[in-house]
DNA sequence: GTGACATACGTTTTT
DNA sequence: CGTATGTCAC
């Protein structure tokens, strides 16, 4: 073993994987079951297995690697493929697709589960494309390509959208539902703690924030955690709270039920409760679904494991769960890590599939990687590997003496490259979005055009609520958590009148009566044309339509309550050109709800005037750039205490999650990675001063490091300091 | 219902 | 440390 880059023993690794070794042991042990049952691409079975399928027209042998074709070919059992990074995931899937239509497999039986619409549509449109262009003699395939219109495929959240509208009847609920985001969640927590006054007792004690209950809540339904058990794990200054907490939970589960709103979590808890308790609804399904396959499988949550589960136990229905134990990043959000690496438990004849050939990062960057890949503690073993011979360039790690100084050794390196590369080829990838600050100045200082991912979400911009607050009255009038919003708007009236309005409105059987009648309509105005509008609005024939006349109506009520109210409107061409595209009130709405528009993009590039820049650099932070590749990446702020995040250094799952992000960081590079760190970084959250452990572990062979002193990328020696 | 004051909370975010 | 939000007095 090489000595590493830095000296590692003053990094503190969290005590409590002790305390983690049973559990860590039932998930090794679950591994080494499946790793025994890994398939192999034994080429004369798989040659067979084409030679016998009858008419085959797209020629899988040619178009896969081995492993690829024996993933697309293999349709029955249960099967997990570990496809690594840059492995052609959704191409296999997507030959998959067109391989069980070929087989006859009727699209209505095939179910594609994914985590955003985009994997969706894409792996579904591809497979479309594949077939269609695989057209020979008869037009076989051109009926086939067709006929992918009819297999189920979207998100775990449009599935079961789809699944509690289309039985509703079976399943005795309202189908006329509407979905309450984050945001919503909280507002409601917040009108029924304030109805309820649950924290009047306790003073020793504040009583916790909207946002903290909704992620207590949350967390607690997606980890299966009680809450009481949750809080006092990690919460203990609201300990004195927690039947408080449980009896709002409880009230807030009721309110939901009461008034057709489900949060995220209720749309997939609602299906697997459904699934439980309804013989007849769990048998139509697992009839109906004989082909499902689960993208991303490493970021599924217990619940989503469980609507899986609940469908693919009998032997008829054929499971294919795709994803990669080192990319699973989001245990904060309520992903199970356990899911992936317990999948040989769950199914004893289950078989594994490992796709390890890398089509993205050249064998320098590769090797980096693996060496990344070795210091996950734990997973299913792995060795990416390259077809390319041409080695490339070796990642190179920097050490700059400040932030400042880091921003411009890296727009340095762009320029530098710049003959090479267009600025779409370059990437900067941070661990935070603020970790962008320092390079945005710099990239505006250098005229460099760029484009940030991620920041504040379009749908979560107050005005934006406020507009589909009226639209969603107009769906659901029973959505009392949007005529709390709309009528808070208008001044002389606060949550009480509010409330009590809406009580009226919901006893009136949602008309809209009680806002003309004197009690109210004396406390404003605006009561009254707001009646005119809604009665409008509830004859207009089309969603843009109905827009239009919200707007009339919104934008002088903006005027009054915000400065700014001009710019603000500008996002209201977004919200019409939508509207456009949808002739239903709840396509729209769901859409807006499980799709959001992604503009929240910041962006500097306007330096010709009139002209818009289209040749952009992507500034993201990692979690977002999972699943995309650049040619040139920049990995910033590698401190630890950044990377790793402060707030995971003393757990140990957390800090393989950390770990992990990293590795997906460096896996989004094709030819050149560059790693930078700030000698310091200080705030309010502390000081920071020593090179992440995860630069800090590798043996010095795996990384060129660069000083100031010596900036040639051409050394060869690596540099001791 | 509103305003002034006090203090909890702060990464990442496919839905 | 800054700011969003809870609390309490008018």
């Amino acid at each position: 073993m090489k000595p590493t880059i830095f000296d590692t023993h003053h990094y503190n690794y969290p005590q409590n994987f002790i305390e983690m070794k049973p559990k860590l042991a039932r998930l090794k042990k679950a591994i080494e079951k499946l790793e025994a049952n890994l398939m192999t691409a034994d080429t004369d079975l798989l040659q067979q297995r084409l030679a016998d399928d009858l008419g085959l027209e797209i020629d899988y042998a040619s178009e896969l690697n081995a492993n690829q074709l024996l993933a697309a070919t293999t349709i029955e059992g249960k099967v997990l493929v570990i496809a690594g990074a840059g492995s052609g995931k959704t191409k296999t899937l997507t030959y998959r697709t067109s391989y069980l239509i070929e087989n006859g497999v009727s699209p209505k039986e095939i179910l594609l589960l994914t985590f955003t619409r985009k994997a969706a549509n894409e792996i579904k449109g591809r497979a479309k494309t594949l077939l269609a262009s695989s057209l020979t003699g008869d037009g076989e395939n051109q009926k086939d390509s067709q006929a992918l219109n009819a297999i189920t495929s979207g998100t775990f959240h449009s599935f079961c959208i789809l699944l509690l509208r289309q039985y509703s009847g079976l399943l005795g609920i309202n189908p006329r539902f509407t979905i309450l985001d984050t945001g919503d969640s909280e507002d409601a927590i917040d009108l029924i703690n304030k109805e309820k006054k649950y924290a009047t007792n306790i003073t020793s004690q504040a009583f916790p924030r909207k946002k903290t209950l909704q992620k207590i809540f949350s967390t607690s339904r997606n980890r299966r955690i009680h809450i009481r058990e949750l809080i006092e794990s990690g919460y203990p200054d609201i300990a004195t709270h927690i039947s408080a907490i449980e009896q709002l939970a409880i009230d807030f589960h009721e309110y939901k039920r009461a008034n057709h709103l489900y949060d995220f979590d209720d749309i997939i808890g609602q299906v697997v409760r459904h699934l439980k308790t309804n013989d007849k609804f769990r048998q139509l399904l697992q009839t109906h679904y004989r082909y499902v396959m689960v993208d991303e499988y490493q970021d599924t949550n217990i619940p989503q494991k469980e609507l899986i589960d609940l469908i693919c136990t009998p032997e008829s229905v054929s499971l294919m769960v795709v994803g990669d134990d080192n990319q699973s990043i989001y245990a904060f959000r309520g992903a199970n890590y356990e899911n992936i690496l317990l999948f040989g438990e769950t199914y004893p004849d289950a078989k594994l599939i490992k796709l390890e050939q890398n089509y993205r990062s050249t064998p320098a960057v590769l090797n980096y990687i693996n060496a990344l890949s070795d210091e996950i503690t734990l997973g299913y073993q792995k060795q990416l590997y390259s077809g390319s011979q041409v080695e490339g360039v070796k990642p190179v790690f920097c050490r700059l003496s400040n932030e400042t100084k880091e921003a411009k050794y890296i727009a340095d390196k762009i320029i530098a490259l710049k003959s090479e590369y267009d600025y779409q080829d370059f990437a900067v990838l941070c661990r935070t979005s603020f970790q962008s600050n320092y390079i945005q100045l710099e990239f505006m200082d250098r005229h460099i055009p760029f484009i940030v991912i991620g920041g504040i979400k379009f749908i979560e911009r107050r005005h934006i609520k406020d507009v589909l607050a009226f639209v969603k009255i107009l769906y659901n009038p029973n959505d009392t958590i949007s005529w709390h919003r709309i009528l808070t708007l208008f001044k002389g009236v606060g949550s009480v009148t509010a409330t009590r309005l809406t009580q009226a409105i919901t006893a009136d059987n949602n008309s809209f009566e009680p806002l003309l009648t004197a009690r109210f309509a004396k406390k404003s105005d605006q009561l009254m044309p707001l009646y005119k509008m809604l009665s409008q609005a509830n004859q207009a024939d089309s969603v843009e339509k109905i827009i239009t006349l919200i707007l009339e109506f919104y934008i002088p009520v903006l005027k009054i309550n915000e400065d700014n109210w001009r710019e603000r409107s500008e996002d209201f061409r977004v919200l019409t050109n939508l509207a456009n595209e949808h002739d239903s009130l709840d396509s729209f709405l769901e859409n807006l709800a499980l799709d959001p528009p992604n503009d929240s993009v910041a962006t500097a590039g306007k330096f010709e005037q009139g002209e818009e820049e289209t040749d952009k650099l992507t500034i993201s932070t990692i979690h977002s750039a999972k699943g995309l590749e650049w040619p040139v990446v920049f990995v910033n702020a590698l401190v630890d205490g950044i990377t790793p995040h402060y707030r995971s250094l003393n757990d140990f799952a957390e800090l393989e999650e950390e770990r992990k992000l990293f590795y997906v960081a460096c896996s989004r590079a094709k030819h050149r990675l560059f790693l930078t760190a700030p000698d310091y970084f200080s705030s309010y959250s502390g000081y920071f001063d020593k090179a992440s452990r995860f630069i800090a572990e590798l043996s010095i062979d795996k990384v060129k490091v660069e000083t100031m002193k010596q900036p040639v990328i051409e050394s060869d020696e690596p540099v001791w300091w």
